[in-house]
DNA sequence: AGTGTCATGTCAGTTACTGACATCACCTGC
DNA sequence: GCAGGTGATGTCAGTAACTGACATGACACT
């Protein structure tokens, strides 16, 4: 039987996310100590540290399930990289349906308040566009290319990403991700 | 007269960054701390950080003149955003000639062996995106076609970093850009 | 000489993060 | 049932990044 204990209540990996979200919002990042997150989900400081490498991991944990799904949607094979990396975006847009946007929102704006949080969260881009880079070497594109084409995948998500949380868009991801990627080749053409 | 005490000696910003740079390469950056740095300089820990807002940022002042330059060589006006955007990277390329080449890749060979380098990067990165997104929308582009080319523009500035400092690459770093801008619109077009 | 200014030193404190070891619920074999 | 193993958690001590408050000392100006 699980108590009230605090001890083996299970889930405690989600109580610490859900307490760390809570209290960004209300208090900010910075105004919010780990042992403050710990004590909220009835734990302690050392275990927050065992289950989030560190702070700011705590809001990024989802980005491996993301990366997965991300390069899941690439297509085995096809003539040309950006036909690749059009196929990973579409996989990527299923990963945004509408009932996740105040989530993503709430989240942002935390995101948006706090340099070292950008940080987290560009590198966490980075690495997608590095696995991605060796997905599509894997599949025979030469290297320049590959990263170029990684590179700028990453950028159509990113922009479409700030375009679907930005206040007031209606638009689905979807439809967001393909307008930005017709700009983007109108742009270079 | 300066004496050779270590208070007053002159120059403290740029003793604190060679001092840095030494100890990083020789015993890596999570095995240096603050304190050794500034002792190697002759200052303390607390003029360090007078110096640099966090220990990361001592390898990254430079930031600020390659900003300036970078948005520098943007042309006043110009029919197409990406047009505005080459002419930045042009004269950007200045900033890198060869004498450069080996500091830069000591200090590139310093980030690669760390991810909390490589955030502060890729946030100078960010950085840079935004201001050439404001420079852009300032010579009315529209908002979205600024985001992206001032985007894909740093794409094109890093892949063509990363190949300049890359073992054994010979072109300039002018010719690695123009030749990466090329494949991107072949990619694209 | 007197005075102000500015970079630096000193010191105490907070917080993120880590290693070592203890504890306690649960499960497993017997 | 009960002895022992396992895994998540607690406890504690320690390091290092970073900050605020205040002292100090060289220099410039008068």
């Amino acid at each position: 039987m699980m108590g009230a204990m605090g001890r083996w209540q299970g889930g405690a990996s989600e109580r610490l996310r859900d307490a760390a979200l809570g209290l960004f919002l209300t208090q900010g990042y910075d105004g919010t100590t780990v042992a403050e997150i710990a004590a909220a989900a009835d734990l302690t400081e050392r275990t927050f540290f065992r289950h989030f490498a560190d702070k700011r991991e705590v809001l990024f944990v989802d980005g491996d399930e993301f990366e997965r799904v991300f390069l899941g949607g690439l297509p085995d094979q096809a003539d040309d990289p950006m036909t690749l990396i059009v196929g990973a975006l579409d996989g990527a847009a299923g990963l945004f349906p509408e009932e996740r946007r105040p989530w993503s929102r709430a989240r942002q704006s935390v995101i948006a308040a706090n340099h070292a949080l950008q940080e987290r969260e560009l590198l966490k881009m980075s690495s997608l566009a590095v696995a991605l880079t060796r997905a599509l070497t894997a599949r025979g594109v030469d290297a320049a290319s590959a990263a170029l084409a990684a590179e700028t995948g990453v950028t159509v998500f990113r922009t479409s990403f700030a375009l679907w949380v930005a206040e007031g868009e209606r638009r689905t991801f979807k439809e967001i991700q393909n307008a930005v990627l017709a700009r983007l080749q109108a742009l270079l053409a």
